[in-house]
DNA sequence: CCTTGATCTGAACGCGTGTTCAGATAAACC
DNA sequence: GGTTTATCTGAACACGCGTTCAGATCAAGG
């Protein structure tokens, strides 16, 4: 038996991406077997073949697409103004964007090290590039005189690092509704980096 | 051929533990067989099982270790004085001592999903108190009227997610001392909870 | 110097791995 | 309605896995 009705690669594509994303962060990349994902879809491991080339790239496609979306979805949202508008922007984008998909966030931090040379320095470089956004906002705080930041580059990676962090923690039912969390960061990151008076 | 020369329990031991926690940070548990581990202590597999009752409590021994290591360290140093003076401690304490074990740091955030539930509630709990030491200083300094932070367990996850970011970028040989990173660490964690004057 | 016992080897066990592929199936097209 | 073709099955491949254990080895103790 084989091909079922609705069964077509554009339902089974994204439910292949959806159940690996899934199992490798909840697992972790080299404990999930290409049978356990394909029992997961609902079909053979034979069949997952037909979608990726091997399950390296099946786990680069993930952890790609995610940054790709990241750093659209900040360009998409990015105001042009006041550095300190755009950093308040930029905190809120980076906390709602992340909460809303732990999965990826995880295994794109996590598997890292189970990427091959050339598809780590891709994924590296995007990490990168979203970096440089935060960066360059820090900079022309600096250079509009409303923030002090010493070192922009690292300035940002320990925002990111602390706003990432709370991915640890949150849960959407929890006390703390998804707005109240982002004013409460907004309020560290603004404190930690603004110019004092 | 068994038991060459200075081949000892006390000797073999350590050697199986640091290239577990070696290969555990560079591959992840689950990518590093024990005939790999073996290998790097010059053994064979059956060999560890003199060590370890199976690889799970290897993992874990490792992880409780580095945590227990990390409470007893700063307890060992934790001052009684002003709050802000504890919290500076605890930065430049926190940096040090994770900087130095960023094998150990990586593994025991990573791994915790390879860990048997009785297991991993363990390591959370040495986590949780870890928090909860930050937590309590951020206390004293709301009551000393020093620190002006609204939800102190919040904030204490969020200074701990940004410090242990630093074992990411870091590097002994780089262009920032660690003690650079220690002041420029500290002045962002001070600004971020100070009470604005 | 002989015995004891800790330490390690080497082989074995059953099982799961990523990947391939010939053949079966059924939706889509003419 | 017959043909094409995308999709999936099911079996197979060679290999590595965690763990066990009988037997070999050798430092230490009497």
């Amino acid at each position: 038996m084989a091909r079922t009705q609705g069964s077509h690669s554009d339902i089974t594509g994204p439910r292949v991406r959806e159940a690996a994303l899934r199992l490798f962060a909840q697992h972790g990349y080299a404990a999930v077997s290409m049978r356990k994902i394909a029992g997961e879809v609902g079909v053979q491991a034979g069949a997952l073949y037909n979608y990726t080339p091997d399950k390296q790239t099946l786990l680069f496609d993930l952890m790609r697409t995610h940054m790709e979306d990241l750093l659209a979805g900040w360009d998409g949202v990015a105001p042009t103004g006041a550095a300190l508008d755009a950093l308040e922007a930029f905190t809120r984008f980076h906390i709602r964007f992340n909460t809303r998909r732990a999965d990826a966030v995880f295994v794109s931090y996590m598997e890292l090290r189970n990427l091959t040379p050339e598809n780590f320095d891709i994924i590296e470089g995007l990490r990168r590039d979203y970096e440089t956004r935060l960066e360059a906002i820090l900079r022309r705080g600096v250079a509009e005189g409303r923030l002090a930041v010493a070192e922009p580059r690292i300035t940002a990676m320990a925002l990111i690092a602390m706003l990432t962090g709370i991915n640890t923690w949150f849960r959407a039912q929890g006390r703390l509704s998804l707005s109240e969390v982002e004013t409460l960061y907004w309020d560290m990151v603004r404190r930690a980096v603004a110019r004092e008076a």
